[in-house]
DNA sequence: CAGGTCCCCTGCTGGC
DNA sequence: TGCCAGCAGGGGACCT
């Protein structure tokens, strides 16, 4: 998916065109869609109806719009390729796009919710509380605090995982240690901190593990000034436009290319079930690899 | 419990 | 031109 710095421009998106606004109706147009609603589709439409949103909130890769029914939140999971586009009331509802999975009709202006690869997901939940006492959805609970967030704490964060015999970069995968980093920013905070991604966590100090967390701080809110990453138009916002942070990218997706702090080729490896891409030179390897 | 693997999907690309 | 393997920014289920 769109990691955090994508699903922030979603959300601002959503933020700019929903609040106030009235749910006339709401439709899943895909079975997997509504996989996480306790109810199925026809809850999810029957909680939505009628309902008037009021604000949007995110954590992670996690966003919400809120209604005026505390037990009654969107809840939006973009997966892989998820997106919202809100068209004009006028436009045509009768032809939907060839991914449409669900479709709200809010004051009149269709607003749909597209997913190629249906990885994505929405529900309808009760606002409820994370193990801090932060408001946040039910299914959101276990997820971590996000860099962005007000509060957040590098150091505990870095302590915590600390204590994990893991390769540091599984766990920045981790959406319950420190959410909203993805395979991109995961890859390019472990480069700008010049850490090795298979170093474990548990042999790394802490200072090493908060560098690493404020350069992934750092990388997404530089991706999100430049309206986020895309390298093809699966990852666009509301209005369907792309962002540029592409060039931003030091390591991903340039493997062969010179790394920008030293030349030295970036390599791609096998991780995961996922490809890294790192600087040899740059980020060192464990001297015993696990 | 913690760690690790597999699998869910569609579509595109590159090699044969 | 066709076919197939491999790959893609997600995470949940299930195994040991």
């Amino acid at each position: 998916m769109p990691e955090l710095p994508e699903v922030e421009v979603v959300r601002r998106g959503l933020a700019s065109h929903l609040p106030g606004r009235r749910v006339d109706e709401a439709a899943v147009l895909h079975p997997r869609t509504a996989r996480r609603q306790p109810g199925g589709a026809q809850q999810f439409a029957d909680l939505l109806r009628g309902r008037t949103l009021t604000s949007t909130g995110r954590r992670g890769k996690f966003l919400w719009v809120a209604t005026d029914d505390p037990e009654v939140v969107l809840l939006a999971h973009l997966g892989m390729s998820g997106q919202f586009r809100v068209d004009d009331p006028a436009a045509e509802l009768q032809v939907p796009h060839r991914h449409a999975r669900a479709l709200l009709r809010v004051d009149g202006r269709p607003v749909w919710f597209l997913d190629q690869r249906t990885f994505g997901w929405l529900a309808a939940v009760p606002m409820a509380s994370d193990p801090r006492g932060i408001a946040v959805p039910r299914l959101v609970e276990a997820i971590a605090p996000d860099p962005t967030e007000a509060g957040f704490d590098a150091r505990a964060v870095a302590r915590a995982l600390r204590s994990h015999r893991v390769e540091v970069k599984r766990l920045l995968l981790d959406q319950s240690k420190v959410s909203g980093i993805g395979n991109i920013y995961a890859d390019e905070a472990l480069w700008r901190a010049g850490v090795h991604p298979g170093r474990r966590a548990d042999r790394l100090d802490v200072a090493t593990l908060v560098r690493v967390l404020d350069a992934a701080a750092a990388v997404m809110a530089a991706a999100l000034a430049e309206g986020g990453t895309s390298f093809d138009s699966l990852y666009v916002n509301v209005n369907g436009e792309s962002g540029y942070f592409s060039r931003g990218l030091a390591v991903y997706g340039r493997a062969g290319q010179p790394c920008p702090r030293c030349a030295a080729p970036i390599v791609r490896q096998s991780f995961m079930n996922r490809s890294s891409h790192l600087c040899p030179r740059c980020q060192r390897p464990p001297r015993a690899p696990h």
